[in-house]
DNA sequence: GATGAATGAGGCTTCATTCAT
DNA sequence: AATGAATGAAGCCTCATTCAT
């Protein structure tokens, strides 16, 4: 039973995918992804030299896209910093702004993988993004302090991305529930900001 | 060569606590606990019958505590619901608050590992426990949701911890930490209360 | 270095046998089996996913064709109890009617395997098995008891089929011996009977 | 708690013969014998310097006694051989006979130990024992065969004890039970004889 | 005498990976 | 392109045994 190429391989990336997200990609082993693609644990190997790399085929994009975006978005936002009001109104109307805002590209099961990544050659480059990541946050919400909230509230996201993702298989529900959580922690970060 | 009894035990139950914590209980190999405590894999096994022992007598306690003070807090706190004011004040001198705290029972590395079990025998304790805390939360902040966002809270609780007891060797300086991140959550929640 | 699929397998199942056989199924390790059967222990878990299934592998087919052939007889001759002397010439004309007679399926390694088994998932099919023999022996044989003999005629079929079996490779000669061993038994338990 | 030195050695080869009678030499734990004698592992090897020494401990004596009385009787009933109708008087008053036989001796957990043991030092000698058993059993009973029946008739012997003596702590009704089983192979044998 | 700490080999099993076909 | 045979390392655990105290 032969398909077509880009059949097997897509079937491979989306099994992979979503048991990356659901497990950590450290939990997940080949032969359960081979059995639940439907061929044969040899053949991944054919298409994907081993398991990091089928891991960076399916992020290394995403991971891209969020570097492009992130250097774009730091660079407009540079002399652009939100006073406390503005925040508040962005919170407020995040039903809205959500499709144009940066904030679309991480729901997304590839950021899920992306942030819970413990092991894996990629690590680095994670690591990498999330400190700039949190470094925009200090400086989107004026923050002076060590670290410590930027990067739990990375976290949170990862968290968030999982549950809301896991639960709702339809994304516009996802979607929903994501923006309603994500708005909960702005009002609390908003809260302390100083202006 | 042979050590006081407690010295050995006691670097065991060191070295795993701390690696269930950074690694979670599942990831943690019983070779590499034997290695970073000293000693040898089947030594282990002369002190703690298995790996589900070995997790217990390091959590069993900590889970009991807790345990008991959620029943108590639980009943005094029933008709003793905070308004948006009092939550507000009370989040506003949570450094002073702590030490009495409910809370402050919960900056311990062992609540890291119970939050973040998978499986183990204790798994289904986590679970009951997690669904009272999450009932009590949903009580305390007067939410009426289907249960995402106080499932998060406790999430976004395990991560705080986990962050700040990994970087804060010192509990003190753990603590002043953990104080401000839950703050900050505590505006959040609060900013969302009806009443 | 690869051989046809069935010639491992086969080789696998045929130390095995052989092993579960002389040593009886715990007391085997699947280190020996991979050793004997020139493999790798690792390969031996791509064809059976684990010891117990390896078993199974080798015993279910018999032990389903015993349970049914048990049944067949045990129904053809419930109004048809033998005689002392029915039951004299029986033993005396065994030669020639072992082909047909339910006792040809017992000489089988198999069946050591199972009437040796002393855990596994199989135990307590294979003690339904005996009971069942058991009772069958007791009726035949007009035997009014607690249950010692008929469970120690069985033991004792048990340990000729093993001795013979292992003796002899060749099935023929391990045949002719088995019928007389059983003879000799046989006749002894014949020369109790009351009528 | 110290005990008179007699009292643990004696309670460790109590356990010890009572679970290798049970569970064979093989299958017996160091650690379950300490356990159930109420000592410590190490101590159990201040007693005995292996587990090969502690089964001769507990076998040797007998096996010697056997060897002894083998060869005694052998020697006696050189020119002795029973007739058929002696050796059915003999089994039809076994019961008052028993305690006068050699079959005596056989009552015993030991004996059982030895019959059913697989590997350690002694195997060799209870190799020899049984050889030589054997040839006495086809001598006695007028057997003109290549070792089969009498190799059996020893299985069978070792069946019978194991049984009898699990099956009743009481010594007394193990051995009414014994020479029944007994007897009843024993007319079977007979049924064979020739003269 | 007695204890228990310690070890190393071996038990079953899973996994990522390679390779011949 | 695809399969499945094969391997070796690592996972958890038990066992006989040794040795310092």
């Amino acid at each position: 039973m032969q398909t077509k190429k880009e059949d097997i391989e897509q079937r491979i990336i989306e099994v992979a995918t979503d048991e990356f997200m659901k497990k950590g990609y450290e939990n997940t082993s080949m032969r359960v992804i081979a059995y639940k693609a439907n061929t044969s644990l040899g053949n991944i190997y054919h298409y994907f030299k081993n398991k990091d790399l089928l891991l960076q085929a399916i992020i290394l994009p995403t991971l891209e896209n969020i570097e492009y975006m992130m250097d774009q978005h730091i660079n407009n936002s540079k002399d652009n910093m939100l006073t406390k009001d503005e925040a508040m109104a962005y919170a407020d109307h995040l039903d809205e702004l959500f499709e144009q805002s940066e904030l679309r590209c991480f729901l997304d099961k590839k950021v899920v993988i992306i942030l819970n990544l413990e092991s894996s050659s990629l690590l680095e480059r994670k690591e990498k993004l999330l400190k700039k990541l949190q470094e925009h946050i200090q400086l989107h919400f004026h923050m002076q302090e060590n670290g410590h909230y930027s990067k739990l509230i990375i976290d949170v996201l990862a968290d968030c991305l999982r549950h809301v993702l896991i639960e709702y298989e339809d994304i516009e529900q996802a979607k929903i529930e994501f923006i309603n959580v994500f708005k909960l922690f702005c009002t609390g970060i908003i809260g302390q900001m100083k202006c």
